[in-house]
DNA sequence: CGTCGTTTGTCAGGTATCCGACAGACACTT
DNA sequence: AAGTGTCTGTCGGATACCTGACAAACGACG
């Protein structure tokens, strides 16, 4: 689930956005490493240069993942998440005060912040309307249907789901448990929505009946 | 549960926001009318100049409110959302484009409306956070812990909770159902933490209780 | 005061989901 | 090929919560 399609690298490679970039700060993040928490003190807006970011929220030994940044993605800190490097990488930042002085000189940017901010409050709606309306099923269908590839296919044309991740962090994403997520897949290739390719690679045979479920 | 503090209608008071401010249309709308649907086609970003706005989310036949606006609260319809008035009142509305034209030149407005768009966003994390890591006990304790009137006190210098909603409300906001509700507040009353006074008023009689309920 | 619509309290049955446990499958190293 | 750690599938018991139903309590109003 990737947040935004505006791309602030991008803009940054225009001339006309060059000292805009320089009021920037750099920091790379090794693998692994928490680059926010919700007790951090420094609240900071940041690009995402290269690498992969997780977003998400804790309570003791369990989490929810919010989404995934990747390089382009602009964030805020102040939302009271962790942030945590998924692969070697960089960020650029500054602080609000800066941010607010600077950016105000540059229109495009300060649109591309409210659209930004939106979507993601936005997705931030979807995920509540998830939680509150639509049991796990749902909640895994729906998911399995935005990672749907569907220029990959194979035999018969049915595209391929490549998940990309554990079933533990399949569940994070949706608030369930490893447990559910696996009985729940399971069910769908039982019933002869889904067929298993290997660990986190399946084909959609039935797509309709996938859609019905997200919706239900 | 407000949504912002940065209350845009004292901006415009100052004569610097005039013009700004003739940049909005004005609608009157009638109590339980509905301004904004999810199905919208027209996108507006507004300021709610009097009266109250119920902004939820509904898939059928339920309903979960995401907050209430009041009296210079700012906000935009491009979430997905339903907005209903409470009550008789009036919002004052642009279109994106214009926004983004006029507001421009003002920087206080657009650190205004970027800090709304975050405080939202931020209310936002924390009902996703409530719903996926705690359970409806835990929730009602922190909403009442929220809806708590410090100056309120009645004898041994309680403070009293006015929840100002119908259990079924009270559901609504919390993502669970009435009878739970009913159930979960009477079990407070019995085992002494809450006292009732009447249909929707209570005393806090042991807020140590509440606050451990709303952690957990 | 009695009446009626709304709100509340409560119960009984059903179910989705959690939790702990364990065995089997897979992937990676030696 | 064997070994080791992680990931996956599955089961059984516990439980929070939902649904539908009904009666009691409240409060507004003739």
């Amino acid at each position: 689930m990737k947040f935004s399609e505006v791309n602030l690298l991008e803009m940054f490679k225009d001339p006309r956005f060059h000292e805009l970039r320089r009021a920037f700060s750099e920091r790379r993040c090794a693998k692994g490493e928490m680059i926010y928490t919700p007790w951090n003190e420094v609240d900071h807006i940041f690009v995402l240069a290269s690498g992969k970011l997780k977003v998400f929220i804790a309570s003791e030994d369990k989490e929810f993942i919010i989404g995934i940044l990747e390089p382009g993605d602009i964030y805020s800190s102040h939302t009271g998440a962790w942030v945590e490097a998924l692969e070697e990488g960089s960020v650029l930042y500054v602080d609000p005060a800066t941010f607010h002085r600077r950016m105000m000189k540059v229109p495009e940017f300060t649109q591309t912040m409210v659209r930004v901010l939106g979507r993601i409050l936005k997705n931030a709606f979807s995920t509540i309307e998830g939680l509150v309306f639509h049991d796990s099923l749902s909640r895994l269908a729906a998911f399995l249907l935005e990672s749907l590839n569907e220029d990959e296919r194979g035999a018969g044309g049915h595209p391929t789901i490549r998940l990309g991740m554990t079933g533990e962090d399949l569940a994070r994403h949706l608030g369930t448990t490893r447990q559910t997520v696996s009985t729940l897949l399971s069910d769908l290739v039982r019933s002869g929505v889904l067929k298993k390719r290997s660990r986190g690679v399946y084909r959609l045979l039935d797509e309709a009946k996938l859609r019905d479920l997200a919706a239900g």
